[in-house]
DNA sequence: TATAGCTGGTGACATTTGTCATTGTGCGCT
DNA sequence: AGCGCACAATGACAAATGTCACCAGCTATA
């Protein structure tokens, strides 16, 4: 387990200036691959910076660390000081709630570049919640000091923090929703299909999704044991709906499924 | 079922004047019921305006007009434009979405004054949810372009508006906890401890809570039937740690209650 | 190769929760 | 008083979900 604060970290070069954009037609692809990515995605699909004005993201990206995580690393732990924002550049987290009896509930994954990780956090001095990477992970982490300083000079900072977190507000009704409303199979369903629509890669509907969550983390995220999270699986196997054999999760039938996922 | 668009409204003194405070022992007093208790609430408790310059109260003044609701009416309804952005005044409302099999999930309640209503929305051209008055309510209201302008002013607005959301978001980071991890008694007693520790009369833990939802209701807040959350009541009543009788709630051992609540 | 450890999967059974039909209870209205 | 209408509560039963013990397959490692 290891934490931002006590790893190597490294400035890296985020703003790409439009006149550099119009003379090279490699674009990004000239830099290493980290910092290629690094700066095409958060230019590209941030939340936070797509909207900002190219003084706003010089400021911030004077504050800007890249830092890595292996699969499984914790990115921040539940109480500890909330010091960073990070902006996930690639790879996936999930970020969950530990309970009292041990039981742990994932709220949140973060699993396309430009998502914003710990703006739940901004106003807590301690995290509420665990962040662990699930594959290896990469993550621009800015001090919350700078981001407010930076938010003094540039107001249109803070208007695309609160549509990030708006969207997340609205992303956490629908998780409520279908927590205390739908059935397991129902809930496993409507996680699908929405996979499916937030799948970055190629087209918007995917029918062949990479599952990052092992079988536990999915019940975990569901509100389910496992056990019932299988079940659930084979029914919808078995009408072959969905196919989970290897890795990944097939969608034969999307029909089918959206409308189990909608409670009919 | 109303909405705000289509009733009477009128324009409300909402700024505390500082030097009228100095000047004027008795305070809020002196305004007619509603809106000395608007002034007073919204001046002192509203997470919007406590932390305000008076420059930027008095400009948010100007976009503020009253409204009043009675039990059952709608403040808003699923689907319809989003256009306001709501403080409450006294009163509580309940902010559900429907799903497409008829049921309700209840993800906020809206009780203490100055809390901020349709926050989730500011983005969206359609509420995601329904608000709906659970007694008499008195709001404040603001179009959200007058808001969007009172911000290019004063950016101290956005800051007490991030900070709202990023509380909204830590509630409902609790709420999914509760409804993916816990049982149906467990999730009663937490509610319950929940409702007492946010009671905003008198002592911080209060031992004789008003409820305002129905036994539906509170059902579609905790995510279960009427069976089981009555199911679940009387083992709580059964082991003498409420008192459900009459309108509201007694809590008779909330160390117990708070054990059973997070999940031992 | 043998071993340990992790993840996925299954069966049997207990418990919780939902469904549905029904009754009680309080309140306003005529 | 009598009626109708919500809301609260209950019993009986069905269905969903959880618990637990266990097995299979894979992988890393000694």
């Amino acid at each position: 387990m290891s934490y931002a604060e006590d790893e190597g970290e490294k400035r890296i070069n985020i703003v790409h200036e439009p006149v550099e954009q119009k003379n090279n037609i490699a674009g990004p692809c000239q830099f290493r691959p980290v910092e290629a990515r690094c700066a095409f995605c958060i230019m590209d699909t941030s939340h936070l910076f797509s909207g900002l004005s190219i003084e706003a993201k010089r400021n911030l990206q004077q504050s800007l660390n890249l830092k890595q995580f292996n699969r499984g690393e914790l990115l921040y732990n539940e109480g500890a000081a909330s010091n960073y924002l990070y902006i996930l550049l690639s790879g996936e987290v999930k970020i969950y709630k530990s309970l009292s009896n041990g039981k742990q509930q994932i709220h949140k994954l973060a699993q396309i570049p430009g998502d914003l990780i710990a703006c739940e956090d901004l106003y807590l001095t301690n995290h509420g919640s665990s962040c662990e990477a699930l594959n290896d992970v990469a993550v621009c982490y800015l001090k919350l000091n700078d981001l407010n300083n930076s938010i003094q000079c540039h107001k249109e900072i803070s208007d695309a923090l609160m549509q990030s977190m708006a969207y997340n507000l609205n992303a956490y009704i629908r998780h409520i929703a279908n927590l205390g409303q739908k059935s397991a199979l129902e809930r496993l369903a409507s996680y699908i299909t929405y996979l499916s629509e937030t799948h970055h890669d190629g087209e918007l509907k995917a029918c062949h999704l990479k599952n990052s969550l092992s079988r536990i983390e999915l019940a975990d995220m569901l509100g389910v044991t496992q056990r019932t999270l299988i079940r659930s699986i084979k029914q919808l196997e078995a009408k072959n709906y969905i196919d989970m054999k290897g890795n990944g999760i097939h969608i034969l039938d999307r029909q089918s499924l959206e409308k189990i996922g909608s409670g009919l």
